[in-house]
DNA sequence: ATTAATATGTGAAATTAGTAACAAATTAAT
DNA sequence: ATTAATTTGTTACTAATTTCACATATTAAT
């Protein structure tokens, strides 16, 4: 029952949660948590109830406990390293972002098959790919952010693969083909920017 | 019936076709694209079918003709322009990018409330926010691209929506509350990798 | 021409996801 | 203490999505 779509929300609950413990809350409600994330209470009960967290008949949720429990679901004791590779537009955005840490990860090391890039200087380092998988023993990674080329992508993830990474963060539009055992979790923002506009267009379209 | 999963999939679709079209090939099977795309062969025929584009019976489909309904569904004939707010991290990355053309998009101008982010020089100008409007009536945009930190989101949003916009790829990690007539579109690059993480982590879970 | 092979197209069946209705518990009010 | 109000938790129902099964068309082979 592991379903990806109540995976999906579970982990729009831990934010929206976050947010409101941030606020200074100690309690929320079924209807409050459905404000702050667009889905249904019966739903949000529903989906508490499956995964055996339970409210007070009157009383609603504790933030703190269920937050604990998602931490159960979701996070990992150990911090998770990652690794990042390609240093093209969004690979720059990646490296230089700051919140790892804040969901228990932690980028290890950054990779890009251009010298002149790995000139570059970062709170990580940069190294040709060659280095993968000495990294990957290191640091026992399994994640990888890939952010390469289209045309280089399937390549690329395959050596990642043959390097001992299991699982993909895909921000290249193709689908990757990849042994059984690899999970790939795609991020298109062109394509996202495409149906929002598309559904604009659509609403606005003339008679 | 212009459901929202079945616009995802016809946008794989025509990347794949894309993709397809530029190795020279002239026409296609649902079971092709099925590898192309990861969604089955009879979902792909159901698919089309119901956006009333047909194949032949055993000659499968013609990628030319199959593009030219694809893009009477997505393509605007019209260059469609947006603007992008927020220079951070993300931000500079999409500023820097060089594919909107491709999806026949035009950014036309980037804001920041930051002066001095305000001093760095792209290929499209970079304005204070009081200029919104003015960039909006003249480039009829209607869509943005939100790249603003989190704790800012909601509020520029409103600002956005209040200046004539009405489509928003939103890269916070909040659920904007905004007017009924306003589309959000959601990116989240690190719930999917936290998602990725968990996935990973059930599976490899001891015992 | 006839037969075999291959792909599409589609109604029915199965699966999956989400909503509605309501009972049970808890708190607040009188 | 009793009653009323509120919120969870669950079962039954409804809706949406996907797959199955197979008829139908088209091409290729003999």
């Amino acid at each position: 029952m592991n379903n990806l779509v109540q995976i999906k929300r579970l982990q729009r609950y831990r934010m929206a949660l976050l947010r409101l413990k941030n606020m200074g809350l100690k309690k929320t409600f079924s209807h409050s948590l459905s404000e702050e994330t667009g889905v249904s209470p019966v739903l949000i009960r529903k989906d508490f109830s499956q995964f055996g967290i339970r409210g007070k008949r009157r009383g609603g949720y504790d933030i703190d406990s269920l937050l604990d429990e998602l931490k159960l679901l979701f996070g990992r004791e150990k911090e998770q390293n990652v690794v990042l590779v390609g240093l093209g537009n969004i690979g720059a955005a990646l490296v230089k972002y700051e919140g790892y840490r804040q969901s228990n990860m932690n980028m290890v090391a950054v990779f890009d098959i251009d010298p002149v890039k790995r000139t570059r200087r970062y709170s990580v380092p940069v190294y040709s790919l060659e280095s993968l998988r000495e990294v990957v023993n290191a640091f026992d990674v399994s994640v990888a952010i890939l952010a390469v080329p289209e045309f280089s992508a399937q390549e690329t993830a395959h050596y990642l693969v043959e390097n001992g990474i299991s699982g993909i963060l895909n921000f290249a539009p193709v689908l990757l083909k990849l042994p059984g055992h690899v999970l790939v979790n795609n991020i298109n923002i062109m394509i996202e920017l495409e149906r929002l506009m598309y559904h604009i267009g659509v609403r606005t379209k003339p008679i």
